[in-house]
DNA sequence: CTGTTAGCGCATTCAG
DNA sequence: CTGAATGCGCTAACAG
């Protein structure tokens, strides 16, 4: 039925172990001997058995990925990162949605091990200890991606969730502005909710500003729910000038709302956001965004991985990548 | 260093063979043995190899899935609706980026096939010749998803992209429409570009109404492009009242140019997409839309994938998913 | 440069 | 209900 690289050595007149050397490039073999190995592989159809080959050698050449949520274009971008570099290096990746549910993590970093990956990349929501744990049951590098470590012990790349919403905020008050309104992500989410809403309030409070809890709306990240906490801005007797918001979506809700209003943007009042996804310059006016490199997230966390796995020192294991302000045409300045 | 079954049946005194039956749910072990095995497992903390398990039983429970570009939010979707099946029957996916090249395509199908994959998801540019030849050389199902497959010969799930197109045409013509404009796609994509353009062109011709060069005008489905073609359109001395374009993005780009215009959306000029992906609803006005079930195009042929390889009899190999008008505020009736 | 020999860790007959 | 034996297809020493 399915053809061996015994039937490969038999039809060359060569043993199994010549054929596997021309099979893996090793240099060792006379150019007659692979010409005629090669001719057989042809003419039986030989394809290599991966999964024979991960026992023997045990190495399958691929990496486990567990991601939140595949179609989040956020996470979506990092995916590609990852599987531009991974591919590069020769690795394929087992793709897992785990929606930040600590069980489902779980589940899939034991099912990915089982598998045998020669690496993980996790992306999660908070690492508990129960993740350390798992992780710790691993002979296999595990590289944490775009999500945050709290203890601090595990190779990671990410970026400064916290900085990017305080230089945000502190842009807006640079502008002049000194009532800022927030609209977060959930603050039980460590990265979107509660490291942006941080660097908002401690930005607000540096600058003696008031970033009290009717200066703070939470949404759900969406568009909609960007709508609703604009209204809750815009039904105050003391509006804000701007607003802060956790994501472009939400963010571009607002704009939304404040428009229905029969405001503008940015004249009665700014937004700025984070993420600078794709949409940002898709509105009008187009959003002011801090921009996180995620494809590089991906890109360099996979990099790092392969480093791991090839058992170079690393000098570093900790990634912090830089984030931007991308300035365009929702932000005003206050005279 | 690692701990095998063959540890874990010395631990617990019994045979491998029992092991692997504890391991794998086989009834046919008594409930005490059953217990010393899970309580040996637990205190080596055995971890089963689903590699070896993978030589010895001939299957993986992984399948390959090659898709165009995860970072797109289209197939990002098809590939979540994918995923949720796949782990629904215990299976998990190994993802590829292909980017519609004929070669790179090719190149993963082989090695997904090497890595003993128990199905192959494919999504892709056109199939073609080449494409079938590395298909026929599969021993496990294939079937195509979210592709065309010009001979009509491998299981697909798919949409009627040209009817998708077509009804969208035919929405503006009994609307009253008769000057109406096409933002296409690369007329070399056969399921974007090419069917669409033909949609559209359909029916327009059986209306009668003009459909000439100069009433299409191709983009990159990018929202860019949608304003370069959008600014043609608005240049000519006969407008189009109504403007069809082959993706959401554009579409919003093509609104954004009429209102830079001065014009309005849809009192001046209408538009509708094909898409209906989260921006539609994120422009002001709201898009009409023709909406793709792209989740359900994933997950169905995942579950058709299951019934193959488990070699259930299936009915039918050939599934096209209906498409459905959303209408929401881009389209004017006219008087 | 090439062949021989052992496993890799497990599922799977086949006996008992 | 359980154990012994065999082999899945390949890599990796080790000889020669």
């Amino acid at each position: 039925m399915t053809v061996t690289i015994y039937d490969v050595a038999r039809e060359a007149g060569v043993s199994m172990a010549t054929v596997s050397r021309v099979v893996n490039n090793n240099p060792n073999v006379k150019p007659q001997t692979r010409k005629k190995v090669f001719e057989a592989i042809e003419r039986l159809g030989y394809r290599p058995n991966a999964v024979a080959r991960g026992l023997a050698s045990k190495k399958t050449t691929t990496v486990g990925v567990v991601i939140p949520d595949i179609s989040n274009a956020t996470y979506a971008e990092v995916a590609r990162g990852i599987e531009d570099i991974a591919n590069m290096y020769h690795y394929n990746i087992i793709l897992c949605n785990a929606d930040k549910k600590k069980e489902k993590e779980i589940r899939v970093i034991n099912t990915l091990l089982e598998k045998q990956v020669d690496g993980l990349l996790f992306m999660g929501g908070t690492v508990t200890e129960e993740h350390i744990q798992a992780f710790k049951t691993s002979s296999v590098p595990i590289v944490l991606c775009a999500t945050a470590d709290e203890n601090n012990t595990m190779p990671a790349v990410d970026i400064d969730h916290e900085k990017a919403a305080f230089d945000a905020v502190q842009m807006l008050i640079d502008n002049g502005h000194r009532r800022i309104g927030m609209i977060s992500g959930t603050l039980q989410d460590p990265a979107l909710g509660y490291a942006r809403y941080h660097g908002y309030k401690n930005a607000m409070e540096q600058a003696g500003l008031p970033a009290g809890d009717e200066w703070v709306r939470a949404g759900n990240y969406r568009y909609e729910s960007g709508i609703e906490a604009m209204k809750y801005f815009l039904s105050l007797k003391e509006r804000p000038t701007a607003i802060f918001s956790a994501t472009d979506e939400m963010a571009i809700g607002a704009i939304h709302a404040i428009q229905d209003e029969g405001l503008r943007v940015p004249d009665d009042i700014s937004v700025i956001s984070v993420d600078n996804s794709r949409m940002a310059s898709m509105v009008r006016p187009q959003l002011t965004a801090v921009a996180q490199p995620m494809y590089d997230i991906g890109a360099v966390s996979m990099r790092l991985l392969t480093k791991l796995m090839d058992k170079e020192s690393v000098e570093q294991a900790k990634f912090t990548l830089p984030h931007e302000i991308i300035q365009r045409k929702t932000v005003a300045q206050l005279s």
